[in-house]
DNA sequence: TCATCCAAAGTGTGATCTCACTTAAATTTC
DNA sequence: GAAATTTAAGTGAGATCACACTTTGGATGA
């Protein structure tokens, strides 16, 4: 039986060409976009054809995109059939995640806040503010997307793009479950502390604070996250 | 005019289909070992019907693994064609990586001590020993085949498919750029005395140890590298 | 001799079609 | 009514074709 009530696809529409950009492009950009913001959840299934069909195009640039999700992680393939889905991550798996989120996101906050002007300082703070009344009110798209936000812009101000990608594609492997993780008791208290100690340490321009905030974040999402499971909110 | 002396394609063959394997994943397996083992050049073009010819197959299957390499960073789109090319790193880039791989090659070196057992340094000891003979005659292809056995081995051990994953990807990155490092003055030495000082921490499970003297060996690997680029070596 | 133009070859991109295979549903049979 | 079988629909994989575009080589011109 289908799920009605929830519809994953409801939020993409057909794909808006861009000067130079190639339809395998933007169909991998969006799916991408869609799995980091969590539109997927973990075990669904993704077709050929029913991509193609809602953006619009022919399979072809669908089934190279797919191919690339696949290879950074954020897709596998299952059964004899090697249909398509978002993958389902044992323990052993979000363990190793998180071990390798600690180490690189902690390395890239720490050689980005030698960098961090008072422009990029002003985002940051605007991400801040945002996630913090999406918390009070309840909101996890908008606590979902200004979490990345945060955490992307401080990033970014590294500039070490290989490194950036590789960030992106953990939080690829992550998205889907953000949003299991984020429904803990008490997550957002505890994530907004974090993100308070780090921008403290942003103010303060001391590295190794941020760098200890920036894990500490970590380790309590990915501590949430295991317990979710374990209590099995799949299989629902 | 072409390249006569230096034949990339000549080390490859049709594909040998197996059972259950796609064509287009025995083609990515087949330039990604390509590419890691330096077969191609930094600068060299690949275009999809040379490697559909080459490999006897059509150029369905070519674009997928090529456009899955492109996502992994082990190829590049250039110009307004959109030639495929192996990247040409910059400095910056070549930091970047360097830095990517001391957090993660070093972490995943203490994380693999605890697990390595006899069995395990037993092949460890013998890529070890093949590398040392390499190195003594000189045999640049025998030294980098068993160079990567023997840090991937050590990685192997650590039992993080994951963290794995990420650490080939720069491998695949670096790879045609590691005959330009070894052809460094004293660069053998320097390298043995790293995997020697490893070998040995290995035996006394000392992680520690093997972490400082992978990071020694990944920092002179890139020094040696940064020279060999600024003396212009590509421009030949 | 040099610059300009033009045609031919080569490039990736995307759509379409066939195929082998799996899964799910409907039908038949007992 | 239940189990086994058959049928239909759906899946990804791979080959081929047409297209727009870039690059290159040669011919033509001054």
């Amino acid at each position: 039986m289908k799920d009605i009530q929830h519809d994953s696809w409801a939020r993409l529409g057909p794909l808006e060409l861009q000067e130079g950009a190639t339809a395998q492009s933007l169909v991998y950009a969006t799916l991408r976009h869609a799995l980091i913001s969590g539109y997927f959840r973990p075990g669904e299934e993704i077709s050929l054809r029913k991509v193609a069909s809602v953006l619009e195009t022919s399979v072809t640039p669908v089934r190279e995109a797919l191919r690339r999700l696949e290879g950074d992680g954020g897709l596998e393939t299952f059964g004899g059939n090697r249909v398509l889905r978002v993958p389902i991550l044992t323990d052993a798996e979000l363990i190793d995640i998180r071990d390798i989120r600690v180490n690189l996101e902690g390395f890239a906050a720490t050689q980005a806040i030698k960098r961090i002007g008072p422009a990029q300082m002003r985002v940051i703070n605007n991400a801040f503010n945002l996630m913090h009344t999406a918390a009070k009110i309840g909101d996890v798209d908008m606590y979902l997307e200004n979490n990345w936000r945060f955490h992307s812009l401080i990033y970014r101000a590294a500039d070490r793009p290989i490194l950036m990608s590789q960030i992106k594609g953990l939080w690829l492997r992550v998205g889907p479950l953000m949003r299991i993780a984020v429904a803990a008791p008490m997550h957002f208290d505890q994530s907004m502390a974090s993100h308070c100690a780090a921008l403290q340490a942003l103010r303060n321009g001391d590295p190794d604070a941020l760098r200890q905030a920036i894990i500490h974040d970590i380790s309590e999402a990915a501590s949430d996250l295991g317990k979710a499971l374990r209590n099995g909110v799949l299989q629902k």
